[in-house]
DNA sequence: AGAGGCAGTGTAAGCGCTTACATTCGATTC
DNA sequence: GAATCGAATGTAAGCGCTTACACTGCCTCT
């Protein structure tokens, strides 16, 4: 075996050597198709040549060149996913599940994240369909057209996950926002309250935010209250924030008995600041989140939510994506049930 | 622009159109290496030249192939970490200052999580090296010598986050896990319990865990009590594991007056557990933890903890690997403070 | 006016792999 | 024993990009 190459890049180590798979086969004695196979379709090889040349591979520590198979073969078993954060935990359990299941169907999960910015998700789309994804997992569906167009003309087959809405024309599996949320407002007006107020997350761009926003309003239509006058404040999803926006609420003039958060991160927030203020949870003000996400079991009191199958969801995903990738099946719409969490954070309206 | 292939992979998207580097080349009127000059040094080009084929690139649609690309420079602008979990926030702030500052950078982040699996991990590092990362951010420094050499061997520059050691030889930024959970141990001993429990992360692979568990040994040798009698449970990081670790202790023969947890998800299971059994935190027993995540300020009462500069950390991992690939700097060891937070999960022992 | 230099561009050689097609060779069949 | 066949392997053509080197004008200098 001789050197062939140094790089040039880095003086310091001269000493490097990658092995390709013209090393392997020329150590092996064989040609570059049989070590191809070898490692691609060991079955159609020799056991013996097998052996020979996994050997040489195991003692040169050969490691296929990425790249160089993607383009050659076309296929990368890799798929991308692109969530808004990975800093609260929103994501984490259905991205874990969708992992763990990709990994069972032989795929590699890329993960990046956009912080909620349409630019840098267009961004990360582009980049990794450029490293040659397979499929791709978007959470939601409100984006630009153009994107979509992009991805089909690219040929990347892609699912939207975490939002569910019978009349869009894209893949995806997820769970009505609205309707859960409209549920949620039901029974939190059943229990007396009247006076409702509302921390969003900032609907721009972001349909989950806007689907539930739209689910509380449609609640109270409902049980014949008026939306249009309820007190709603929008603000990106951070404990913080639901702090400082519950203050802004109790600070108002018409202090609502019960307030509704577009999450469980915006609700934990809120449900801190209330303690700070020396109002308890739920005689003098009920909280409700969405989510319902480890938090939500931890805080005190423990929160009233909207429990979504993260974990189903995230499996069922893998599995639809996959179909769609290996099969070139269209893709269809599935929808997950939530359910209500009835929990102590929310109370009956005291008189 | 005539359509030169048709995918034989997926017979449904017939229309599907791929434009490369030639396509823009020849509808510009223009060299191949002019196209991938205007888009990779676009002042080697005269500015005419430049918006013509901006322009094409532009209503083609194309997006350069990262696979060839990569094969071609021998460099991706891509930074892999190989993080345990996603699934709960112990990285999740580190990681996401750490994107942040590879993108002003000019760097791609990808990640990918290991179930704290060593195989998984090295197939990981496997997977990221083969699709080229310029370096590549792990998590402590424990792992097999072979997968260091290999490293090493494929000159792929890599720091080591979330742990701090003086006498190791690779480059790392983090903190010293052992000595912030000796002062955290001295801290509680200080306040007058005798009787110490831990709860521990699984040790076995995990040097973070180790050298926590060995911090409080210290601390209790410290102030002059038997380390080795000290009862400790071994258990992964997840809630539901530090509240059945609490059980199991509190129900063995010699109730702790504290129980100190490897992390705050441990203990935050464990401050629910607490009060499942009816005891008060931290008058019956007080509870501490280590990360200073989001949760140890939501749990009730609050959490005492090591507080971690995890935003600082990602930033300065960021930076310090980007000068190791950029300039082949050798890559040192830094250490950041950790602090303690005392907070109400911790009081005197009662009498 | 001729030499020299330089900015802008083109030519073409890879980068490391997969795979269609060609070749070899021993086993099977009649 | 010759013809046939199929399994095992080899040959070589790309995949889409970057970049060293070559080339062409045009400007500057003496």
């Amino acid at each position: 075996m001789q050197k062939r190459k140094l790089s040039a890049l880095d003086p310091m180590t001269e000493n490097r050597y990658i092995p390709t798979l013209d090393d392997v086969a020329r150590e092996a004695g064989v040609s570059t198709a049989t070590v191809s196979r070898c490692l691609n379709m060991p079955d159609r090889v020799l056991k013996k040549t097998r052996l020979r040349v996994l050997d040489v591979v195991e003692t040169l520590g050969y490691t296929p060149n990425f790249g160089a198979r993607a383009m050659a073969a076309k296929r990368t078993f890799t798929i991308g996913a692109i969530i808004p954060t990975m800093e609260n935990a929103i994501f984490a359990r259905g991205l874990q599940a969708f992992q763990e299941e990709l990994h069972v169907l032989g795929y590699t999960l890329l993960v990046s994240s956009t912080a909620y910015r349409p630019d840098i998700e267009a961004e990360q789309i582009r980049s990794l369909v450029a490293r040659g994804a397979d499929g791709l997992l978007l959470i939601g569906y409100d984006r630009d057209a153009a994107l979509y167009d992009y991805l089909e003309r690219q040929g990347v087959p892609t699912l939207l996950a975490w939002a569910y809405k019978h009349d869009q024309p894209h893949a995806c599996v997820g769970f009505d926002n609205r309707a859960s949320m409209e549920a949620l407002a039901c029974q939190v007006i059943d229990m007396g309250h009247r006076e409702i107020a509302m921390i969003s997350g900032v609907v721009e761009g972001n349909d989950r935010a806007a689907m539930r926003l739209a689910g509380v309003r449609d609640g109270l239509r409902a049980k014949g209250l008026d939306a249009s006058a309820m007190t709603v404040i929008e603000t990106p999803y951070e404990v913080e924030n639901g702090a400082k926006a519950f203050a802004q609420i109790m600070a108002g003039p018409n202090r609502p008995s019960a307030v509704m958060c577009g999450n469980d991160v915006l609700a934990v927030g809120a449900i801190q600041k209330a303690q700070d203020l020396g109002l308890r949870v739920p005689q003098d003000v009920s909280i409700t989140g969405f989510d319902d996400i480890e938090l939500a079991r931890i805080v005190t009191p423990q929160l009233t939510t909207v429990h979504v199958p993260h974990r189903q969801m995230g499996q069922q995903a893998a599995r639809a994506l996959i179909r769609m990738v290996e099969q070139g099946a269209p893709g269809g719409a599935l929808e997950l049930e939530s359910s209500l969490r009835l929990r102590a954070s929310l109370g009956a309206r005291q008189p």
